[in-house]
DNA sequence: CTGAAAGCGCTTACAG
DNA sequence: CTGAAAGCGCTTACAG
């Protein structure tokens, strides 16, 4: 049995293939009566409506939405932070008739879903400087909103005022009297030296505006503190490793690029039988949920993952109106709980 | 400037249309020194490949699966066991190459993702029988997985052996020397009565399977359980009500169909100064990463949302292979904690 | 290794 | 209220 298209219920009503169109897609551009004769033949014939595909490529749109995560699908489930964000993102695309696609960074050659998935626009999330898919995403011409990414061209962003939060945290371990403090990034790659302009050089804007905030306030103590980072984007084994490896001459303090981070950090220390907050006091970032359950609940930086989400949407929807929206800079803002506490006398 | 297509470049080229598609998508269907001089023309014109549209409708696949969840996409990103299960089925389709696309349940009428959006098979989650979204999805005859729902017509499954979980739950707090049990269910319309033929009746699939897990093993020591239920399929604000109002004269012991309904259910009753185990011992089902950090410890029914969610993606890619993978049953089994003690004496 | 033919299923103006 | 024309951008056999 041939496929049931269009046509096919256009035939058996005697009427055209537009007029069918029309039965589904403008209800009112045809009688009643018509319309409900078409509709009968359509469930007579088994045929659910216009075929999505043939739609998308006639109409020029698809109502979907695709979202770029760096890292794989199942790390992005793993972090509370990115699922968070995800959720505002689908509530509010959803809220408005869309649908999310994920969009995974594919080491086949064959399929590169950023390249091969038909849709409306993109959320670009977190990614690193120059990743193959964010530039491939940007070749399509696409309408594109990147979030805490670096910029691809001229298209909005959503920021994090990261330096303020970062600045607050600081100056709450220069209050609590700490003058060693080391910081744990990503997309830098040292072991754990004293910080440089090259190693701020190197950074990803997300890191390098935090690096900033931190040592401009530190700065004010005449603090130079150590650095320790990863290539990578997230909490990788290199990270863990080197992080094991600064805990073993320790610092007082450890200022932590996220709450994950600053998780591995507690786990390395209290392994090691260096008590948190009593010897090394411990800051994180993102606040996410997993913050406020450890223990010691961990200080941290505040952040709106569901705000982050919504903006992140409500400015696609509107570049997808042809409205011409602008970037928007989120803010910050430490939350002090129990990770942190004064400096140990040496 | 018009837009860049095939044609634009095998025009600018010299070629036709189809050795340019064949550049981009059988590069072994032409010589290196004429592919590299497509791409480069491509790269000089703006053109990053084959319209995802245009290419779906003429090959007939698009790589792209949806996941229907019935509850809203801010309700879904919010149960960890829903996440756990998505990032399960995401991992997996990335692997072989897919993307997920997150089908809402639409209350508009003029876009509705389960009819709109273009897609090669489907995965329905955790659904109600008769959903509206699940019917529509079927009526497209798509390749199609339903994961706890009930079936759709004679597509694989894949499902959790409810009634031996629930078996062992019930068992347990049998052996406690509880005989005033309370079951809190969905998908059933009772405010708080003893459990008839009737409310079984109307249960949904996976409900019902609980239900007679519970009520088979608690009939052997000749208990009849209460039953709180609501028309809903998630803990909503007239299940709330429900658990509260039962707390009035409360059981000794309650097995929920969910951690979070179970979670409910503690918190209800501390504000009440119902003391959970000790004057209320408390069952969930799902073992979900909160479970073990709620306190008490939530004692539950362990399932495994990675295998589940893994079966369902990889059975609905045999299905698109044209294999015939058959209705899967995983396993369940009781972990004890701490939210179920001895029945107090009355 | 390359291309002419036929077609994927639909919609957008526009004319009547 | 209805339909003939033109087109959306691409690919699948197939012939040379």
């Amino acid at each position: 049995m041939a496929r049931v298209t269009l046509q096919t219920i256009a035939d058996e009503v005697g009427v055209s293939r537009m007029t069918v169109s029309n039965a589904f897609s403008r209800p009112n551009q045809l009688s009643a009566a018509l319309r409900s004769q078409i509709m009968d033949a359509a469930a007579r014939l088994g045929y659910s409506g216009p075929d999505p595909s043939g739609r998308a490529l006639a109409r020029g749109r698809t109502g979907a939405i695709g979202v770029v995560l760096t890292n794989s699908p199942r790390d992005a489930f793993t972090d509370e932070t990115a699922v968070g964000f995800l959720r505002a993102v689908a509530g509010t695309l959803a809220d408005a008739g869309y649908s999310l696609v994920l969009l995974h960074s594919s080491e086949r050659s064959d399929v590169d879903p950023v390249r091969d998935i038909a849709m409306d626009g993109a959320i670009v999330y977190s990614c690193a400087p120059r990743a193959r898919e964010v530039t491939a995403l940007h070749e399509r011409r696409l309408p594109l909103v990147t979030v805490e990414s670096a910029p691809l061209g001229d298209e909005p962003q959503i920021l994090l005022d990261d330096a303020a939060g970062s600045r607050q945290a600081a100056a709450h371990l220069l209050e609590l009297g700490h003058r060693d403090v080391a910081l744990i990034v990503t997309s830098v790659d040292v072991a754990d030296e004293p910080l440089t302009a090259e190693h701020r050089a190197s950074a990803s804007d997300t890191i390098g505006r935090r690096l900033d905030g931190w040592t401009s306030e530190l700065a004010t103590a005449g603090v130079a503190p150590r650095i320790v980072g990863t290539t990578g984007f997230d909490v990788d084994d290199v990270l863990r490793d080197r992080i094991g490896a600064m805990l073993e001459t320790p610092p007082t303090a450890v200022l932590a690029f996220s709450d994950l981070a600053a998780l591995e950090v507690i786990e390395q220390a209290r392994a090691r039988g260096i008590r948190v907050p009593e010897d090394l006091s411990v800051v994180g970032f993102d606040d996410s949920p997993l913050a406020a359950r450890l223990s010691p609940p961990l200080t941290t930086v505040h952040q709106d993952v569901d705000a982050k989400g919504t903006a992140a949407a409500t400015t696609l929807l509107a570049l997808l109106k042809e409205e011409k929206p602008t970037t928007l800079t989120l803010p910050t803002s430490l939350v002090v709980r129990g990770s942190t506490a004064a400096a140990p006398r040496r």
